[in-house]
DNA sequence: CATTTTGTTCATTTTTACTTGAACAAATTG
DNA sequence: CAATTTGTTCAAGTAAAAATGAACAAAATG
């Protein structure tokens, strides 16, 4: 018996607001979110904090974060900074509070849109070039293997052009609507 | 002196076909490969398999890639089997050698179709029916939350059904062409 | 049927990616 | 301008992923 009054006078006694629980629904939505990012390969507490702030009415600031996902401050900072550079989040003033507050971008457009560009197109960037150096070196290859090794190469730089051309038509797709 | 005349005698005494070192060509295309597997979340062992078997003539036999790349026998029996699953490379049967061998599948359509299918299609398996579940949990919620809450999962639902629609369109793309 | 070759499995090690928390900086308040 | 709040950075710790190599199994050889 003790114990649960010491209990009850301990929680009555915490700082100011105590920290509310994540709502099953929460955990919820922000476990789906968790599981994409696994296969989008990112990092869970990035999909944590999105998943809150997706799910939450009002803007939050940091510290709210921290509390209720129980993050540290380093990541909690890494992320906000990592998911507004992506365009997934916005900061957004409250009167009265000094906090930067942020909300969740929610539109598939803006989002997925930017994941691509940022996370898949870079990875095109200089592959068209790269493929260009090693296509030069074939060259300098005994006649035997040169012929072989080249086919192989143009049949890449194929596929490099498809790839992108499909990226950019989703990425137009998800732009246009 | 005598060191060198020993190191030759060595490397003269050397188990039958000497291991030859990659080709600055070949280096240079399975960091291509590495480099996209990274994008791809896939492991460097796999990329480097794929890409000696990619630019190869010939089928080649796991021995060989194992000397070749300096992997450990446990990683490229993994990663052939890996590859092998995903439809990457098949098994070629070579007379007068009863060592399986292994052949790049170089097709995009194939490759990059059954890449979708397996690492990114699968991800959407369950995520609608989850996502009923989340949904009935809007009931038990209190009136005032209750209606943004349902209307974040609404959104979530139509983000589910729009990246799916976009994959199966993109697989057909490939497998159109 | 003993021996060698070929290949798989899996406990352990190594490497990489992620997270933490403390130190610091900058802005704000009284 | 001292004290507090808010937020960033980064070295160090932890967890997750990948690679290793030894033990094992299966098939083939002589």
């Amino acid at each position: 018996m003790e114990s649960v009054v010491a209990e009850k006078n301990w929680e009555a006694a915490r700082s100011s607001p105590p920290v509310s629980e994540l709502k099953p629904v929460e955990v919820d939505v922000i476990q789906f979110f968790v599981q994409f990012a696994g296969a989008a390969g990112q990092p869970r507490s990035v999909a944590e904090i999105y998943g809150l702030l997706f799910l939450s009415e009002k803007p939050l600031a940091m510290d709210t974060v921290i509390e209720r996902l129980n993050l540290s401050k380093g990541s909690a900072s890494q992320g906000l900074k990592y998911l507004q550079d992506l365009g997934a989040v916005r900061t957004v003033y409250v009167a009265s509070d000094r906090r930067t507050h942020y909300e969740a971008v929610a539109e598939l457009r803006k989002l997925a849109g930017r994941f691509l560009r940022q996370q898949i197109l870079s990875h095109f960037e200089d592959s068209a070039i790269r493929l260009e150096n090693i296509a030069a070196q074939t060259q300098k290859l005994p006649a035997e293997q040169r012929k072989h090794v080249a086919e192989r190469i143009k049949l890449l730089r194929r596929w490099e052009r498809s790839g992108r051309r499909m990226l950019f038509y989703v990425v137009k797709m998800l732009d246009g609507d």
